[in-house]
DNA sequence: ATTAAACATGAACAAATGTTCATGTAAATA
DNA sequence: TATTTACATGAACATTTGTTCATGTTTAAT
């Protein structure tokens, strides 16, 4: 089976690169180029440049939305859900950095329709963490915080974390990251 | 003065246009259509796109290392240095979102030279915020936390907000948005 | 009123870019 | 071995895009 690896080495290769240069930046000449071979080759490894972006982008996508349907359709707690939530977030993050550095970065160069089915997709994602944070201010877990404001600060404290992964040349400790990210959002900085 | 006010109107209509469809995906003649002219005309207020796009972002980054620059000078504690950061951070924020917005999903369109003056002013900034979380660890206001992984977390816990004042159709109290994130940084989510 | 500056147009161009096509070679399968 | 499938090339294309230029028109300063 050398035609999959050889696929995946051009699927790779080329989400490295338009993530250094962004997908518009990057061209199909630069892509062949870095592959060693002509343009026109490009096209046996995908049908077109924006299906090449959809595919990334709804893969890794999905990945997130089946994570979290996991946690939110058990019986734990809201904190307990939330712990998890964050946990396998890091861990998606951890896996495939790159595809999470588009999420974050290149969604919007998704064109109609496929760009409002995004969004709409990332709403759900939101809007279920949402309702976590909801309950768990319900039962008296959480403080008695903004939970539209918080759910987006949330989120936002762990979108970064690809960088992380991608320029740091060492391996790092996923389960410190957890450690941190998870005391942090938990508790904050201050001491007591 | 009129020309004063035009150009004014030229540079916050690209500067929305710009934000909805990101730097690269903006057209000189897509600005030129929304503002009702022909496309050479641009150039009666701009040297060309690419000066355009660093006359944005290195003026709104200007503000941010002013108003860091104020308060590390100052002599307040880490604690109270921390706090007056994140509220200023917030105020010119809510004062230029789009421009903040530019910061954070279109400097990787600058070429170079300029991308790498950029990146490096950047990371001034993340390591004088840095430098003050570790201070405060060191004199025990915060907890024994990774500083550099905090640091990065704390940023991105900030960095979303241009969205909430770009979407928001009716004005938002900055007080409260004030209060709800500096909680959220200094004491997490969770009860007690 | 005259001059100068600001704002505007239309035409043109060179370069870049996504994509197609006809064709060829290497590799896997039957 | 014969044949299909995967991988590769070179040439060409239609569009798009940033930019320039020569030339107007409107507005403000002298």
């Amino acid at each position: 089976m050398k035609g999959i690896t050889k696929k995946e080495k051009f699927l790779a290769t080329t989400l490295q690169l338009i993530h250094e240069k962004g997908f518009k930046a990057t061209t199909l000449r630069d892509i062949a180029q870095k592959l060693n071979f002509e343009v026109a080759n490009v096209y046996n490894y995908i049908d077109s440049k924006q299906a090449l972006l959809e595919a990334y982008l709804f893969d890794i996508s999905d990945e997130f939305h089946r994570a979290q349907d996991r946690i939110i359709s058990s019986t734990y707690s809201p904190r307990e859900k939330l712990r998890r939530m964050i946990a396998s977030y890091i861990q998606i993050t951890a896996k495939r950095p790159y595809e999470q550095a588009l999420l974050v970065n290149d969604w919007r160069n998704l064109k109609e329709p496929r760009r409002q089915e995004f969004v709409k997709r990332r709403k759900d994602y939101e809007d279920k963490l949402m309702a976590v944070l909801q309950e768990g201010v319900d039962q008296g877990q959480f403080r008695a915080l903004d939970v539209e404001l918080t759910t987006h600060t949330l989120l936002a404290s762990l979108r970064w974390l690809y960088k992380k992964h991608i320029e740091e040349a060492k391996a790092i400790n996923p389960v410190e990251i957890e450690k941190q990210l998870t005391d942090f959002i938990f508790s904050g900085i201050l001491k007591n």
